[in-house]
This record gives C-alpha cells, sequence and structure tokens, in this order.
DNA sequence: CAGTATCCAGCTTGATACTG
DNA sequence: CAGTATCAAGCTGGATACTG
C-alpha cells in the first residue's frame, strides 16, 4: 500500500524526516551494506569473521571490524564469541536486522528506475520559452 | 513481493550492494531527507528557496544550498530560476525525486519495527550455557 | 531574495604495524 | 584467528561575513 504524502501536519513530516534519518544513519558506512547482504545471502548461516573478510575482499580489517561493531551496537548483528585456541567468533543477522530486507530491496528498485532514466534521458533541462532557466 | 536473497551469485550480491550504496550515497546529507519530504508534502507545488527556509527553521543558507545543489545534480529536484528583481528560484521534484515514496516508506516502516524491538526488548545478549559469549 | 566565500572542528576511511 | 593501536588524508557540516 502507497502511503499518501499529503499531510499538512509540519510535526508529522518532522518525524518522518527524523525516522528516515535514523534509519539511514545505521545503514551508512562504507562497507554495512555489503556485511548485511552477505549475510543474507548466507540464509541463516553465521558467517565467521574469516569468512567474511574473504568474501569482501578489498576491506581493510581495521573497516570490518568497525563496521561490524557498529552494526552490532545498532542491533542489527549477533556476535558469538566461542572460546577456543584458535578463536572463534561468529556473525549473524538478528531479527531486526533481517527485517531491514523490504527496505534495501526498495533501494534496490529506485536504483534500477534510475538506471532507465539515465538510458532513457528523462526530465531534460534546458531554457524555456518564456525565459525560465534550468540549471 | 517480498524479493529472495537467497543468490548464491556473488557477483550478483555484488551489484546489489553497490546499487543500494549508490541510493545511499543520494540520500545521505544531514538536510536531504527534509527537503525532500517537504517537496513531497508540497504534493507537486514548486517551494521557492525563502519557502525551505522558513520550512526548515534550523538549516543554514550555506548548508540548505548545498544539498539543494546535491540533490539537483542527482536529479531529484529541479531548480527553475525565473529572471526577476528581487531573484525568484523555485524547486521541485522530478519524476526520479517523486519515484523515491516507496523507497522512503519503507524506510519508514523499518523504523516503527525497530522502535517496537526497543520496546519490547527483542534479541536480547548474554552468555549462554555452553559458554558462548555474545557481546 | 538567493545566493558566494572563508575558515575551521570533527568525523570517516585507510595504511601500517603489532597481539592474545 | 580475530582482533587493537596509531597516524594521517579527505570529506562534512557549521559559523560568519559579504553580494548581484
Amino acid at each position: 500500500m502507497e502511503r499518501k504524502w499529503e499531510c499538512d501536519n509540519p510535526l508529522r513530516r518532522q518525524a518522518w524526516s527524523a525516522a528516515i534519518n535514523a534509519t539511514l544513519r545505521v545503514l551508512e558506512g562504507k562497507w554495512k551494506i555489503v556485511i548485511i547482504n552477505e549475510l543474507m545471502a548466507a540464509k541463516g548461516r553465521p558467517l565467521r569473521f574469516s569468512e567474511l573478510e574473504r568474501l569482501i575482499p578489498d576491506v581493510t580489517q581495521k573497516m570490518l571490524i568497525q563496521q561490524l561493531k557498529g552494526l552490532q551496537q545498532d542491533d542489527i548483528i549477533r556476535r558469538t564469541v566461542y572460546p577456543q585456541v584458535p578463536p572463534r567468533v561468529e556473525y549473524a543477522l538478528t531479527t531486526l536486522g533481517h527485517a531491514l530486507g523490504p527496505a534495501m530491496t526498495a533501494l534496490i528498485d529506485w536504483a534500477e528506475l534510475r538506471h532507465q532514466h539515465e538510458v532513457n534521458g528523462m526530465d531534460p533541462r534546458g531554457v524555456s520559452d518564456d525565459g525560465r532557466v534550468e540549471r
């Protein structure tokens, strides 16, 4: 169901903006989406730290840990330590993390739409007959 | 329709991550969501620069212009200049900008779900019987 | 009215080296 | 294996002053 944006209440709009921004803050960070994506593709099977390193070749150890910590603090992933030598640490999506699915598909859908606009060259800019300028 | 994340193709996963990240880059910036939100609430009526300033009290002129420029470059909003004295500049959502609606509602929905989790205290952490540690 | 121009503090990312 | 520590570069946001 499409939500209506015909909202004349400014406080309501503020609340929506704040909610969206809060979600974006959780997702932003160069590697967070990649991490979440790998965990989703794993279909519930937890991934070890070394597996994530292998699946995401370009990330540095420092960044991977940093982003994992962030996701953990926002309750998107769960970290489990098995007290062994050598150590074994697994990461898995929480319920909340798994619930990001619809939002992520919506973002992908928009990206695809955008790609089509680029190809077709929609919404052209230029100078109108009556002197208005779009730039 | 829920998209399946059971994607065994690593290149496909990479493409998805890249698409989502590209969308996030467009949306991120402290005031962009607020601006888009106000333009959506205006139901197609363009807003003047001064109107946006009034609707978003905490933003500085510099930031408002900067964020508007960014949105314009990503083809989310269209800027129209009316050659008058004093100058008159209007901003409106493009087709692509308007199409952000579903993605934004998905982000709001997740934010609401998250709020409920906070209230209910889901996915608790702690030490398991068998020695595993979640922290 | 609708911007520009400067300067500056803080955060994010990355390279690199080291460790229980 | 799974981290920590340190340093440095670049980007983001904000305060402030000025302008066609």
